[in-house]
DNA sequence: CAGCGGATATTCT
DNA sequence: GAATATCCGCTGA
């Protein structure tokens, strides 16, 4: 007799939706990472919502391209980019095939694991640290281009799978506009996170980043 | 915590 | 060339 979540994979109607409704939902679940060396499970805190369609914000906006066909796919599935020239993001797959909305997995708390995500976190001076910010949540669950495209809601061997966990109360779930995104994009309030979590990454404004370095 | 500059793949111009 | 769904190391409170 335990308060032990049940740990029931999240099924695929469950990204069969609109985005918007998925992300919030999202909150409280658990990420479970099966790495070679052990499983590693994050309790998601914070995550962004992008739609393909109507978001300026979306890497799907413009159209499809080699980097982020996955979002193009079925629900259910992990659309993995690498940004800025040396990190990584995990998103889910939303919505039905085709419509390429996604949510970016921002922030979570490491429940298990937490030596193996530390290990590849090294620069991290608190556990709060190690998934607090979307790169580092990739970082600290050893998550690369190479798992792009994985289905987190098979029941065979998966590298990535999301169980149902403890969903977060709604009333303490927040939202407001996105972090880092500038343009027509921010409008969109859609940016969720748990309220006063302390895993969750500070908000950010959009900042257009200064010139590169100037050729000599 | 806030502010700053640097590192760099992908995409569009 | 320029922008982007970022993080780190530094400084100062």
């Amino acid at each position: 007799m335990t308060d032990e979540p049940a740990r029931v994979l999240l099924p695929r109607d469950f990204f069969d939706r609109p985005v918007v409704d998925v992300a919030p939902d999202l909150l409280g679940r658990t990420l479970v990472r099966h790495t070679p060396d052990g499983p590693i499970e994050l309790r998601l805190t914070e995550v962004e919502a992008y739609d393909g369609e109507s978001d300026p914000g979306s890497h799907a906006y413009r159209g499809r391209t080699a980097r982020n066909a996955t979002m193009f796919g079925p629900p259910g599935h992990a659309y993995v980019y690498f940004i800025y020239g040396m990190w990584f993001s995990i998103n889910l797959v939303c919505g039905p095939e085709g419509k390429a909305s996604a949510v970016l997995l921002r922030a979570g708390e490491i429940l298990t694991g937490t030596s193996l995500a530390a290990g590849r976190r090294p620069k991290a001076r608190s556990t709060n640290e190690l998934a607090k910010g979307p790169a580092r949540l990739a970082a600290a669950l050893d998550i690369d281009r190479s798992l792009d495209g994985t289905d987190v809601c098979t029941t065979g061997a998966t590298p990535i799978s999301i169980l149902h966990g403890t969903p977060a109360p709604r009333d303490r779930v927040r939202n407001g506009p996105r972090t880092g995104v500038g343009g027509d994009g921010a409008d969109h309030p859609w940016r969720y996170w748990i309220d006063g979590d302390p895993t969750v990454s500070p908000y950010r404004p959009h900042t257009p980043r200064r010139r590169t370095a100037t050729a000599t």
